[in-house]
DNA sequence: CGGCTAAGTGAACGCCGTCAACATAGAGGC
DNA sequence: GCCTCTATGTTGACGGCGTTCACTTAGCCG
């Protein structure tokens, strides 16, 4: 979120919603808060939400596009103390997954809200370490791709699974999965 | 009552209504019906609806077990047609990825519902078939069961990524993640 | 044939997202 | 120093949602 400090009027209102939008979803019954309700926690009226955002799906998008700045910040933080290279690697997944785990709401919202493809041509940190670390990892640029695809869509089959009760949210569980000598020769 | 055919009073709802949700949720707007919708399509007022089904969200859950069966049913066609074996397995998973890519609405519905943890017994298809490719594809049995889930993981990652745009869906592309040379050594 | 119950109805409640019309506070030009 | 202009807020209303309640009806069973 942005830097900015006074809350003048009624206050920043954009920065407040996000907050008050990121703290909900951190609560316990696991459901993305409602437009109004929001805008009750920030004590505001709900037409007020629309002087900052055109429509909840913009709200919700913002919400998804802080989500994934925290997770890409916890994986480069994860990777960084596993001292990078492959361990590093594995690293990024596991904590993916764990991500998932500790922030669920979040975590859907994340990928419930529409396509990143209108995003402004820098991948988000996330991406960019999935890319880097699979291109130091595999010689063919091609392999490389199709590892990274691969790598992301096992961890969050993992993480979706195992939100969704498919299978058990444990935590040892996570690190067979993704044994790397178990996948990828 | 007979159970089966006959649309005597107002006709057997119950199936009407899951007949009509289905239909929806393969509709082009990709979004799961509302209750009401269901009731208007069905030429019934909406609160007849609780007749059938204690709420909305055991509606979607019978829903959700008949997609399971629908996908379970699709992906024993495919591993037989295949001929069994590693390329039988190898198919099922090609087929779980289609299947979600032609029916997103329903996919998601399906996983969206509840922990089938309230099964009674019973596994679904999907399930069984799973469980038996692996135990028969690995000796030792903690190592089939990772394998297993390792294989429902990468193939749910890639139908959700694709379903939610974050990765191209591309035939092509579910070929080259889920070559099996390429995974699992 | 008459009553019982399963299966349907309509009205109402409190949510939701959103729109239109109105209010106000503070900044900036005169 | 006042006055206007605009950005930011408010109230009230709309239609849609899931759900509850009180009511009707249709067909079976004794």
């Amino acid at each position: 979120m942005s830097t900015s400090t006074a809350n003048y009027h009624h206050g920043n209102l954009r920065d407040a919603l996000l907050s008050a939008g990121l703290a909900a979803l951190e609560g316990p019954d696991g459901q993305a808060p409602s437009l109004r309700e929001l805008a009750r926690r920030t004590s505001v009226s709900a037409t007020a939400v629309y002087r900052h955002f055109p429509d909840k799906q913009a709200l919700d998008k913002a919400l998804a596009r802080e989500g994934l700045k925290r997770l890409g910040s916890e994986q480069a933080k994860a990777a960084k103390r596993a001292g990078g290279g492959a361990e590093g690697f594995a690293e990024t997944g596991r904590t993916y997954v764990r991500f998932a785990l500790a922030h669920p709401a979040l975590f859907r919202l994340m990928f419930t809200q529409g396509s990143p493809v209108d995003d402004t041509g820098t991948p988000d940190e996330a991406r960019a370490l999935l890319t880097a670390n699979t291109q130091a990892l595999a010689s063919d640029p091609e392999r490389a791709e199709t590892l990274a695809l691969q790598a992301w869509s096992i961890a969050h089959g993992i993480a979706m699974l195992m939100l969704d009760g498919r299978i058990p949210a444990d935590d040892a569980l996570i690190d067979r999965m993704l044994a790397t000598d178990s996948l990828f020769p």
